[in-house]
DNA sequence: CAAAATTAATCAAACGATTGATTAGTGCAA
DNA sequence: TTGCACTAATCAATCGTTTGATTAATTTTG
């Protein structure tokens, strides 16, 4: 029925999301997704209409979980520091265990042309970048944050170093002497580690009060 | 003769760099390359071999060009901060200028297949990554930096961020407000305001003696 | 309710275009 | 003339997409 219907849809940009992330938009080819998602190949364009179609769904889906959960922090009623370590906690949580979305955004940004594309990955990461930068420049302005901290670049920072840790694994792997696809190193060591890396260097960037009793 | 075919090799390896860069391994074609580069399409097979052997014709041209600098500075005697903002200063000064080059790094370390281009690819990187490595754990050695200061995260944080400047053009556009391809707005105002921005944040989070007059 | 009509879902097959690679042959310099 | 640099033509393979036909499900009709 309707639910199976979306059942398939949802299995086919699963399948996709996996073979994007693992291959990019060139290297995956549509006969690979439909073979390994278990659907004829024109089940794609008919319900996606075409490669980009079925790209851009991919992405789509994924919108909306990752809107939500920063607006909601933004909105409580607690101070800037707090509200960008809340920010920090999700998107350790989120982002390290299922990676390969976070790659895919990734690789594709850095494609020069293929503007139609690029340009809506681009709107949709931007949304989550405003929400970040809200918060520094509320931090900024009431006085917890330096007068002269440079929030464009801090973002900067928050999204590189997580993006350098998932987005190249071999580097990381040598890095810090573990397989990052471990996942019991990822949950136990590495999430926890990360976390108190980030909200350290932040702090002693950003926050004016520094009280030595930390 | 000789020096002609080296030239026109060169010239070939110039153009692909490009096209690699901008639309990725799978993305580029031999055609378009060879058409950008004014030779005939066998050319390339004739000079490379193959299309990957073109790719990695392209890597091992640069290799020896990212060693030297970060080891000259890494045996001055300059204490660990010092050496530090060096590497900084000359990273920035490399690397936002000529950008695409890092873009394919980059993009195509995040691929999960093509595991023998990606594994040459990662022990090029590792060499700069130890590089710093090294200046870190020298600081934390001898008191200068914290005891405490998360060496390997350090390093992602300063891959990274520069990274995410460099590799989403369009996020940093409009983070920034201005055309990242603008030569002049690079020169004048990006890297100093990148070299500045990363050596405050660098600061606050390593150095030990922290002291007021800055 | 049951038969007919309509729509949605799925399939194998084939499309033209493009891919990386190779061939056979040309021209030139030593 | 022999060997090298180079080209035009062509190769099989694969690409994303479209097609026409078939089955399954739903709606309409008598």
């Amino acid at each position: 029925m309707d639910k199976d219907k979306i059942d398939k849809k949802d299995h086919i940009l699963d399948v996709a999301e996996r073979v994007f992330s693992d291959l990019g938009f060139d290297g995956a080819s549509t006969r690979m997704i439909s073979g390994e998602a278990g659907v004829n190949m024109a089940m794609l364009n008919y319900y996606f209409g075409s490669k980009e179609g079925l790209f851009l769904a991919v992405f789509e889906r994924k919108i909306s979980s990752f809107q939500a959960l920063l607006q909601n922090i933004g909105n409580e009623s607690i101070d800037a520091w707090d509200k960008l370590a809340k920010c920090i906690d999700n998107y350790v949580d989120r982002i390290i265990v299922n990676n390969c979305f976070q790659k895919l955004i990734n690789r594709e940004l850095s494609m020069s042309k293929r503007s139609e594309l690029s340009d809506k990955i681009t709107e949709m990461v931007m949304i989550n970048v405003w929400e970040i930068a809200k918060i520094l420049e509320e931090g900024v302005k009431n006085g917890q944050f330096f007068k002269d901290v440079d929030v464009q670049l801090a973002i900067a920072t928050i999204f590189g170093t997580k993006n350098y840790i998932i987005n190249a694994p071999n580097i990381s792997s040598t890095l810090l002497g573990h397989d990052i696809k471990d996942e019991k190193y990822l949950e136990e060591r590495l999430k926890p580690r990360v976390k108190t890396y980030m909200k350290r260097l932040l702090k002693a960037y950003l926050v004016n009060d520094n009280d030595n009793t930390k």
